[in-house]
DNA sequence: CGGCATCCAGATGGATACTG
DNA sequence: CAGTATCCATCTGGATGCCG
């Protein structure tokens, strides 16, 4: 069997830890809820582009990690509350020293962006003419 | 205008960098390149199920954010390097930080996946008889 | 070796409507 | 309020083939 030293492995479960976390929604949610327990419908009109369809399904993904927890009050119009669990709380640190990297770098993210974008365009040195030679197919099809 | 203190608005600069580690080839590449620059089809035999497409996707958007660098060797078959710049270096901290985190909560993670899949499906206190009642729709659809 | 271009199946996710 | 379900457009990403 292929069983390499090595923990970049599909199989590696810091891999699938990994890609749960690859998920900007659920890094945001448990962000949120990291300054205490959140509605729904709070959580929603917080997080700007987030629809009620990603949201529920966030949640359920976290709740099922058993990063948050879900509790429901018998209320009137009934009320659900979403917390952090002793294992989600674990989580914010990382989770903020991201944001911070984040916070104190995005100029020069952004300006290496632009950077980039200027000089991807066009060729970096010596543009020579070039006219549309190359693959001529007329009818662009 | 709808100008909001909150850093969760879609404007605001930490979800665009949140957005782009958001991914989780490119995490995964900036941890391999943290232990030394490498080439392209060294990278994509190091992480399994990394297609080709992806790796030079990935590359191109670390590349164009300054967290990687691109080295062209104009040896016999070209030889590229990519290794972190310094702004990139900057990151492996918050980013070994989280692949710990995995590391050493992955088993309660799995645990809570367990346990949440095992009493989704049913109902969890008080069965009671759920026959097919509720919304009949005979002809469905 | 280190890519890019194309094709296309399947996953993603928004809009909408309806339930308890 | 707190969801679930369906429809459907878009995007993602793998497979393949070709080029420098």
């Amino acid at each position: 069997m292929e069983q390499r030293p090595n923990p970049y492995a599909a199989n590696c479960p810091t891999r699938l830890v990994l890609d749960r976390l690859a998920d900007k929604w659920a890094v945001l949610l448990l962000g949120l809820l990291a300054s205490g327990p959140q509605r729904f419908n709070q959580l929603r009109r917080e997080v700007e582009g987030l629809s009620q369809k990603m949201l529920s399904q966030t949640l359920k993904g976290l709740q099922r990690d058993g990063l948050i927890e879900r509790t429901v009050f018998a209320t009137a119009p009934i009320t659900v509350e979403y917390a952090l669990t002793p294992l989600g709380r674990t989580l914010i640190s990382p989770i903020e020293a991201l944001r911070l990297w984040a916070e104190s770098h995005i100029g020069e993210v952004v300006a290496a962006q632009a950077a980039y974008d200027d000089a991807g365009p066009a060729v970096p040195v010596m543009p020579m003419k070039v006219q549309n030679v190359g693959a001529g197919s007329p009818a662009a099809r």
